[in-house]
This record gives C-alpha cells, structure tokens and sequence, in this order.
DNA sequence: CATATTGGAACGGAAAGATT
DNA sequence: AATCTTTCCGTTCCAATATG
C-alpha cells in the first residue's frame, strides 16, 4: 500500500487518511496536507483537533527556523511552518490501515526542513496534474490526477532497489550480500509520472559540496555528494536501471555544483553509458517531468506509425 | 436530514527580541 | 543569563454552509 491508496481511500475516514499519509511522509505541514487531501488548510487543522482528542496521534514540530542559510519555504513565512509527524497513539490505527507493524523513529530538526523539501516537490507535481486534469475543486481532477501518479518514500524506493539486486546477490556470500546493501543507495524517493520513473534527492546543505553532506541518511552515515553520485552508478548500472535522477536543492550555487560535480564523477568513471542526471532548484524539477514526458508521447507516436 | 467541510474570532505555545 | 514582551503560526471552539 502506497501514499495513492490512502488518498481519497473510500474506506477510510478523513482522520485515518490524515494519519496514513503523516505516517507514508514522515513528516508533513498542514499546507502540503491539505493539496494533498484536496480540502482547506482549515479542515486539516479541524482533523488534527478531533484526533488529538482521542490521545497523541499527531505530533507537532514548531516552526523550523528560517536564518540566514538557504530554505525552502515561500517567502510568506517568516519562520517555517510547523511540521507533523505521527504520534505514540496514531501508530496503532495506521498499523491496521497499512497492515503491517510501524515503527516510529525520532525525528531531529534539520530533518523538518528537508522532509518539507521533498514533500514539495509532490504537491508541485500534485498541482501541476490537478491543473491538466481540469480543476481545483472538482474531486474528479484529484481522481484522475492521482491514477497518473505514483509517490513512494526513501524507504519504499530502497524495496524496489533491493527487489532489483536480489538476483544479482543470490549467488554471493551472505557477508558479501549485507555489504553491497548497504553501499546501495538510498533515495529521498522516487515518483512515477504517467509510466515513467524517476529517483529523487532533495538537497538542503550549503554551497560546499566537497563537505560532508549535513543530512545523515536514513543508515545515519554522512556523505558526500559526489559519494552519493558514485552510489547511483554503482546502484542502477548493474540492475539496468535507466530512470533518470533528480537533485533538487534551493541554492542555485549549490545546483550549479553538483553539475560539475556529476562530470568530474563521469570522467573519473569509465562506463559505457550513465544514467540521466538533472540538477534543479525547486520547481525546475516540473520542467524535467514535462519534457520526458513529451519525449515519451513522441516515441509512442512513432512506434504507432510502423 | 445527517454528515462533511469551511469560516470567524478569541486564545495559546514556542521562539525571537528586548530589557535588566 | 535570566526574565519579560512581542511576534509568528497556528489552535480551539462553535456556528454556518455545503453536499449527498
């Protein structure tokens, strides 16, 4: 089950909708849930009211801080929204929602402004598709807006990458398995848009990109951008994997140098092909999806003429 | 009609800023 | 540094409206 079966899921009350999408994005502002949900912002806030009534189930994380050191927020904030994340007596009904045991990890505050990073790049691509399908408030465009789109987290992008390797890993030792798991990389995540997929990496650090990324992942191991870049070849080449890569980051300094990152990266390299890499500030990223999907639609026509 | 959703206005918690 | 004050960003209560 996957963040698009619990939108708009006709069994599920909009508190336990709330609390399943808290739970698939870690952590979540009021405003983002509410493209999401498709309602007002008012009505996210009337949700969260009713169910903290019934105990903890939706915590809140104050407003994220705003300084001197590149955000993503609008300029209407002079702090940061506040972020959600799932509380102690929320676990259990999302465990019933998602059927499975949920475990809920400590979150720390760096981590609000990067989790508001990459939900965003969804709710753009949300808007985006709402708009093509015809309109805000028709729930139909919601509908249809969905059933083009796929959005799953870092860790459900790890699934698919080690469902991919298990092949490959059968035959090696099982010391040697556990090593190479964890030199795979591990996405911010990954969305399918109309068939095609794409991994994605929402970067807030500063403008250093020899300096150890300020962002641990999900393993608690620091790394570099240029290490990160190693790990996606070393990750999709063997699996043939040729979704392309998108790193978003709000500095456009930063964007610009993880480009020249990526070439030094290829040219200390040597394979024969290299997966697609495009470096955006938010919001380029749309510009990206469009234009694969153009060249889709193109490819099809052709094919279609033979 | 019942339930789902939104609006209005007073209220509050946390962080930033000011003052001692 | 400790305490007071202000500002930001919601939160809450409850009534009004929309929707099936």
């Amino acid at each position: 089950m996957q963040l698009r079966d619990i939108v708009s899921n006709p069994y599920l009350t909009r508190g336990e909708e709330l609390l399943g999408i808290i739970y698939k994005l870690r952590m979540v502002s009021a405003e983002q849930l509410s493209v999401i949900m498709g309602i007002s912002k008012k009505y996210v806030f009337q949700l969260k009211s009713d169910l903290n009534k019934e105990g903890e189930m939706v915590l809140t994380h104050y407003n994220t801080q705003r300084g001197a050191r590149r955000v993503p927020f609008s300029p209407e904030y002079k702090l940061g929204p506040r972020m959600y994340s799932l509380g102690p007596s929320g676990r259990a009904i999302v465990e019933a929602i998602v059927g499975h045991p949920v475990y809920l990890k400590k979150l720390t505050g760096r981590q609000k402004v990067h989790y508001y990073g990459v939900n965003d790049i969804l709710v753009r691509t949300l808007q985006h598709l709402i708009k093509e399908e015809g309109g805000e408030k028709d729930s139909m465009a919601q509908l249809q807006a969905w059933d083009r789109l796929q959005w799953l987290n870092s860790q459900e992008a790890v699934e698919i990458i080690n469902q991919a390797w298990t092949p490959i890993l059968e035959n090696r030792k099982k010391k040697e398995e556990k090593e190479t798991k964890q030199d795979l990389i591990h996405p911010d995540s990954r969305i399918v848009l109309d068939g095609q997929g794409f991994w994605l990496e929402y970067d807030n650090g500063t403008e250093q990109i020899g300096e150890p990324d300020s962002e641990p992942d999900s393993e608690g191991k620091v790394t570099t951008i240029y290490d990160k870049m190693w790990r996606y070849l070393l990750t999709l080449i063997p699996i043939e994997n040729h979704d392309p890569i998108i790193w978003v980051t709000p500095s456009p300094i930063r964007r610009d140098n993880m480009k020249h990152t990526w070439e030094k990266v290829k040219e200390e390299s040597s394979y024969k092909t290299y997966p697609e890499m495009y470096f955006c500030t938010p919001g380029e990223e749309q510009t990206i999806f469009f234009k694969h999907k153009l060249a889709t639609q193109r490819c099809l026509e052709l094919s279609e003429t033979y």
